[in-house]
DNA sequence: GCCGTTTTCGGCCCGACTGTTTTCAGTCG
């Protein structure tokens, strides 16, 4: 049993738990266990061989128990007695909206619901309005969350959300009186996926604002609206929420609507030792008298903390570095000096290799890199090692048409194919500029099998980069069962850099791999994996998932100039 | 069930909004 799998045990578990009436604190603990299982870079298999599984934070000794059961026999009794007791199947009436677990256990006590068809049935024939606590109104709702649940039922990837809160954002700052609207919640910390989009508007009268947020054209409906915080569906199920706040209050607020939760929490208990307590809307001393934040610099300030960017909010640590003085210097987009893994016509991409380095000029950048797909990958219209050779005498004549205006690299997206050989032999790859290395098929071969292919293609000395190397697609398919910590530590070796790859379907590595291969001495790069100019723009997301991962400018390639980049090259035996 | 530079026992963040209540419970973030 993996991570992910002991994690989303002990999520069942707590929500069983929780329906069940369990004591609160019972339910948090397992829910704390499983998320810090999947913060955890390194398997959990490692510290229960060594015994060090009380050392993972939010596990102790009952927990521990039930992850050495589950690592040993692949089952776990409590469990299996607990669904005996409460059905299994209860945890998805969780999953509609404002159906939570006090009223989940009332429906399945009193009217034997087990089952989202069973609730759907209750719900239509007026079952449910006769409990106590529910009415009409509550039973509509239900059938309203049950609908939009069949809409959307995951977490939305963060390509899909930003553009709407952009749009959301630029139309909300343009409503008079309002002095600033800003992103809060994972959209704001830049998460892969986010639950839904969160806003902050600086107000003194919140009528207008909150007007023009109800009124948007793409709302299908209004889910709640107060004086303070409204919020609203969209007709593709997406939901967006609005608080107003006065500006004196903004950076409090902006700064708690941040989160994440655990970060909060964190800040609360610093505050609480400071003698304070800290709200959604100041600072309480003991006296009763406020601190009042317009700002959130001033927030951490309060707390003698220096301001931690969002994309740190996680309570990985960051408040600890914050008091230490020792957060890091993040990657920013503007360190970005080129791009190291782009398409062309000669493969899948929009547009020819001239077009792509103009559009890469455009930015501002000094070099960019032609790596169309090799032969394997036929879907996409992969180079043969003849074609490639002629690839470069296009790349030479865009060279010389552009001058010393830009740099283009001519490179490769080469496939590791499912036997795990190489898609070119080494005098072809010789003769690139950059080799690109990356698995687009066999993702789903056991553990040893996949991690043998990718540490073949590492010790190969003409590959310099491996492309998203976990071959996640989100939502629809998890990344390959990788060895990462191995492939880590070769790649660190053989001076192989990894990517993270910033389309934000894959977004891989992901940050907390991120983080754990530049503490092993991994050399990263950020890439757009465009496919047109317009591609370009995704960089800012694979940025964001750096700056998640705790990662430096000087730790990724793709900021260094061209001649640095030019040298390491060389220093590769290029 | 976890955790500890005020605690090995007693905390564990807290307020807005809604719908059902006639003073509050449930959900959400």
């Amino acid at each position: 049993m993996n991570n992910r799998e002991i994690a989303e045990t002990f999520d069942k578990i707590a929500d069983l738990l929780e329906i069940k009436g369990e004591v609160i604190f019972k339910v948090l603990a397992y829910r704390r266990a499983a998320e810090s299982l999947r913060e955890l870079a390194s398997d959990v298999a490692g510290h229960h061989q060594q015994a060090k599984l009380t050392e993972i934070p939010g596990v102790g000794k009952a927990i521990a128990d039930k992850i050495d059961e589950l690592i040993s026999t692949g089952k776990l009794g409590f469990y299996e007695k607990l669904v005996q007791e409460v059905p299994e199947t209860l945890v998805e009436l969780l999953r509609v909206p404002d159906l939570g677990p006090k009223k989940a256990g009332l429906f399945w006590r009193e009217l034997g619901i087990s089952t989202l068809s069973d609730l759907e049935s209750a719900a239509k024939s007026g079952k449910l309005r006769s409990l106590p606590g529910m009415g009409q109104k509550s039973e509509a709702k239900i059938l309203a969350g049950l609908e939009s649940l069949s809409r959307r039922t995951l977490r939305t990837p963060i390509g899909q959300a930003w553009p709407v809160a952009q749009e959301l954002l630029a139309k909300l700052r343009g409503v008079p009186g309002v002095q600033t609207v800003e992103l809060a919640g994972s959209l704001r910390r830049m998460k892969a996926t986010v639950g839904d989009i969160d806003l902050l508007a600086a107000a003194e009268d919140s009528h207008a604002v909150m007007d023009a947020f109800a009124q948007d054209p793409e709302v299908s409906r209004i889910l709640s609206r107060g004086e303070t915080k409204a919020s609203v569906e969209f007709r593709n199920g997406l939901r967006a929420q609005l608080w107003v706040h006065p500006p004196q209050r903004f950076g409090t607020a902006l700064q708690y609507a941040t989160g994440s939760k655990e970060h909060n929490v964190r800040l609360r208990e610093l505050a609480q030792k400071q003698n304070l307590s800290l709200s959604d809307q100041a600072f309480l001393r003991v006296d009763g008298r406020e601190i009042l934040c317009a700002d959130e610099q001033k927030v951490y300030e309060t707390l003698d903390l220096p301001w931690i960017p969002a994309e740190l909010r996680e309570d990985r640590g960051e408040v600890q570095a914050a008091r230490q003085g020792n957060l890091p210097e993040l990657l920013e987009l503007a360190d970005i000096k080129g791009d190291l893994h782009a398409h062309s016509t000669w493969s899948d991409g929009k547009n020819s290799i001239l077009e792509m380095a103009k559009a890469a000029r455009k930015r501002g950048w000094n070099y960019m890199a032609v790596t169309d797909h090799s032969h394997s990958l036929g879907v996409a219209g992969g180079l043969s090692a003849e074609e490639l050779l002629a690839q470069r005498e296009e790349v030479e004549k865009a060279q010389t048409e552009l001058g010393d205006s830009i740099h283009i690299f001519h490179g490769v997206e080469m496939e590791i194919r499912a036997d795990g050989s190489l898609d070119y032999p080494d005098e072809v790859l010789a003769g690139l500029d950059i080799v690109i290395a990356a698995l687009h098929s066999g993702l789903r071969q056991p553990r040893q099998q996949v991690t043998e292919r990718m540490l073949n293609a590492i010790r190969n000395p003409h590959v310099d980069i491996i492309a998203h190397p976990v071959g996640r697609l989100i939502p629809d398919r998890e990344g390959a069962d990788l060895d990462l910590e191995t492939i880590f530590k070769a790649a660190a070796e053989h001076g192989v850099v990894l990517e993270i790859n910033s389309d934000p379907r894959r977004l891989d590595l992901d940050d907390v791999h991120a983080r754990r291969a530049i503490e092993m001495g991994v050399l990263l790069t950020v890439n757009s994996d465009a496919h047109s100019p317009a591609g370009y723009d995704l960089l800012q997301f694979g940025v964001a998932m750096a700056r998640r991962g705790w990662v430096k400018a000087s730790q990724v390639t793709n900021t260094w100039d061209l001649e640095h980049l030019q040298g390491w090259i060389k220093k590769r035996g290029k």
